[in-house]
RNA sequence: CGGGGUAUAGCGUAGCACGGUUAUCGCGCCUGCUUUGGGAGCAGGAGGUCGCAAGUUCGAAUCUUGCUACCCCGACCA
């Protein structure tokens, strides 16, 4: 087969970058930091937004759409959530444009500069508040719980497609409630949602925790975190949810009656998932050949290629196959009957596969004689040869094989690149080695996690919850501490 | 924003130190024939402001100056 691309063990970020733009899921635009996401990619970031805009909904949300721009004093109202975000923000500063006195194209007109500039959200904590202070009065007014589907902008020093770009879409869930545990709650509620998401939809395994002060959101008293491990050691945050303690209610002045005719301010979270999805979900699970979708999220989920030398051959076998696929669209499966002449077979058994469509069929003349059909998995680039009429009632529990089988590799990888360690220099020598998430313990500082950054470029990923309580004492301090935390090198 | 590098067809590139016919090759693209169970073969063909601007010269992809864009490494980050 022609190789035309990087492979994971020659070097992991080309094998990224070129899976991304040979399986034609998004590309670099002519504007810097800014990527096209392609159909195909799109196709995926679709799926992964129909499913889990229903989960947000079934948990009780209700999506709605907030401004792309924010006053620049709104969002200096909570101090360290400017301070966190300040230093990646675009602004916008005028209005209009003009030809240029020298006739030779367009420039900024300085008669057109706004009176107060505006900042291109780069999350909508500040302009949601200051909408949630009219919306809410009273006790009866809460909990409010909204979600809206956006773009962000966060100017990046580096960007990679995917992973870390200039404009990226997500989701961000923004709620208001009467009491600090009902919106604690709330923030668990929907990191649970996220996880079930990454394990049961992405195949991929995450541990979910509390991040360290270090790692937190700005403006948030907690964030939690779904952590996954990709194929290269590093880790991956995929999802976060913040407990925002009163901290934008006191900054929005949005106060409530409480039945007891109490005014007090309310407890506020928010919650997202973004693009950056897209990067964990290749690199979970691709391979060498190309990307590999989990059935539940492939745009396509089996494909069928005819071997075929006239239009004769094809028809017969155009007869024997579309009935199947049919039969398989009728039970919820998305098909691709590629019957195309102008694309040899072997051409499209390499597209596909490059592609990570989950179940290639492959129906030739021989086929025709014998009532069979070759049926090839990606997952495991198995081949096995069935009988046509076995086909409607085998491919559904086929999919759900390779759904599994994707998760459950992905959870044996993790669980072998996960060590225990005791010492700073066993500590250096795992990340250098093997990667992977470090379990250690840690003294709690910021101190301590700073200067293990600087030494390592490990950070704390993650204090798992649930976590057992064992006395210990901390791998780079020494101190006293009562519980293992997880390090590792992220994205 | 620091340090390094690159810019030639859609993509990848040769040519450049030493200026001189019509700018090289591969992939891709188009046409025809033969092919079709793992990225077909042969023949023919289309496609270029050599990043932009100025300069040196009889003559510039090649030399000089300025500009611009992009890439890699670092600090920052979902």
């Amino acid at each position: 087969m022609a190789k035309d691309f990087s492979t994971r063990a020659e070097n992991y970020a080309q094998w990224y970058n070129d899976l991304v733009i040979k399986a034609d899921l998004a590309e670099n635009s002519a504007v810097r930091g800014c990527m096209v996401i392609k159909p195909y990619g799109y196709a995926i970031w679709e799926r992964i937004q129909a499913v889990l805009d229903k989960k947000i909904k079934d948990t009780g949300h209700v999506n709605a759409y907030f401004p792309i721009f924010i006053p620049k004093s709104f969002f200096s109202r909570e101090a360290s959530h400017v301070e966190g975000f300040a230093k990646e923000c675009a602004v916008v500063t005028h209005y209009r444009l003009k030809n240029s006195p020298d006739g030779k194209g367009i420039i900024v007109d300085e008669d057109a500069k706004l009176e107060e500039e505006l900042i291109v959200r780069p999350t909508s904590e500040t302009i949601i508040w200051d909408a949630y202070k009219n919306w809410i009065k009273s006790y009866r007014d809460l909990p409010l719980l909204i979600n809206q589907w956006a773009n962000v902008v966060r100017w990046e020093m580096r960007t990679r497609l995917f992973l870390r770009t200039t404009e990226f879409l997500w989701q961000e869930g923004h709620t208001a409630h009467a009491t600090r545990e009902e919106a604690v709650k709330e923030a668990e509620t929907m990191l649970n949602v996220y996880a079930d998401f990454a394990e049961n939809w992405m195949s991929i395994p995450v541990i979910k925790g509390t991040k360290s002060p270090a790692e937190r959101f700005a403006g948030a008293i907690d964030t939690y975190a779904i952590e996954a491990l990709m194929q290269d050691g590093k880790a991956l945050q995929a999802g976060t949810s913040h407990f925002l303690g009163q901290n934008f209610a006191k900054a929005f002045d949005v106060k409530f009656l409480s039945k007891e005719n109490q005014l007090d301010f309310v407890w506020a979270t928010s919650w997202g998932v973004s693009t950056r999805l897209m990067g964990a979900l290749i690199m979970s699970h691709s391979d060498d050949n190309g990307l590999v979708l989990p059935p539940k999220l492939a745009p396509i989920q089996v494909v069928i290629v005819p071997i075929f030398k006239n239009a004769e051959q094809l028809s017969l076998i155009s007869d024997v196959i579309l009935p199947v696929k049919k039969a398989l669209e009728a039970k919820g499966i998305s098909v691709k009957y590629d019957d195309r002449d102008t694309q040899k077979p072997g051409w499209k058994f390499a597209e596909y596969e490059f592609k990570g469509i989950p179940v290639r069929l492959t129906v030739g003349p021989r086929d025709i004689e014998q009532g069979t059909v070759e049926v090839a998995r990606r997952d495991t680039l198995e081949k096995e040869v069935l009988q046509i009429k076995d086909i409607e009632n085998k491919i559904s529990n086929l999919l759900d094989q390779i759904q599994k089988n994707l998760y459950d590799r992905a959870f044996a990888f993790r669980e072998n690149n996960t060590t225990r360690v005791d010492s700073w220099k066993e500590f250096k020598e795992v990340l250098d080695t093997k990667g992977g998430f470090i379990s250690a313990h840690w003294d709690g500082t910021s101190e301590t996690e700073e200067k293990i950054k600087a030494e390592t470029k490990a950070t704390i990923r993650v204090i798992p919850f649930n976590n057992v309580l064992e006395n210990g004492s901390c791998v780079f301090s020494g101190k006293p501490s009562t519980q293992r935390v997880l390090f590792a090198r992220a994205y």
